[in-house]
DNA sequence: CTAATAGTCTATAATCTATATAGACTTTAT
DNA sequence: ATAAAGTCTATATAGATTATAGACTATTAG
């Protein structure tokens, strides 16, 4: 399971990017529709802006707006800067990895290689699903109503 | 991550299928081979009797074994026993399904879709490796050596 | 220039869960 | 009978997650 932290970040961002031609919008409008905590909401949407994929606006007709093309953020990275590896295991991970003192001969461990498959997978499709996808995908499902 | 608790199982689980025909395994020898603390590994084999996977054996010349062919122990249901659902978001769930308070239609929610295809793929590769074919890749590795 | 708006920062509270341990108890083989 | 080995109940601990409060800063409009 993905942290709320990460889940609510998902979130604002299909909203930002769904709006994106809205001008700046409100931290109290995104915590509203998605019923998530605005004083969480805040922090994450920092976390945001640092990793550059957001800006902000104070005063009057502030709020926080897109800076990235929707094509160019994607799940995998938002993921990984809110929870850490996409791994199930610390020894499968590229910037996260650590040795598994359970295991005797990491070349040779064959849960090693299985949760190295689920890795490589899990990656390329979070890593194929950006923002731009996601919301295209929501269109193509209204469509079919 | 999966929990220590999910990795320590299957390294028990792998070393109790690797020695199958050596009658009853001692916890403390899984718990030094693997570095595993010993009273912690005791819950765990507990929980993988009553899950009908292990037997084990009191008294002298007693401990754990096998109860289940190494073909039908597959990673996907040790994880589910232990960690609960694979999936990275409660709505994608099968058994621990919830809805997400943030979403608006989960029917049209493009988030959940990718979660989605992550869960099925996880599943499928998580489904097909059991006991057996772990044991087996690794024999493979040693060839290769 | 000032009042209202809206994001920023620091600190901390409240849960929750994962991990680990202790010790008394029960069963079994010899 | 005794030693070996698993079983059970309770609890400690630590760390992470989730959430909140409140003072501070920047911006806009009038």
């Amino acid at each position: 399971m993905i942290s709320k932290k990460a889940k609510y970040a998902i979130h604002a961002l299909v909203k930002l990017a769904r709006d994106r031609d809205k001008g700046p919008i409100l931290i109290s409008e995104i915590s509203k529709e998605g019923n998530i905590p605005k004083k969480f909401l805040e922090a994450i949407l920092l976390d945001l802006k640092r990793a550059g994929v957001l800006n902000s606006k104070k005063g009057k007709g502030g709020g926080y707006y897109l800076i990235k093309n929707p094509e160019d953020v994607n799940m995998a990275d938002v993921l990984r800067l809110f929870d850490g590896a996409l791994a199930l295991l610390p020894c499968v991970t590229y910037k996260y990895y650590e040795r598994c003192e359970e295991c005797t001969d990491e070349l040779t461990c064959g849960i090693r290689r299985v949760m190295q498959q689920v890795r490589d997978e899990t990656v390329r499709i979070l890593k194929d699903a950006t923002l731009a996808t996601v919301l295209a995908s929501e269109g193509a499902a209204l469509d079919n109503i």
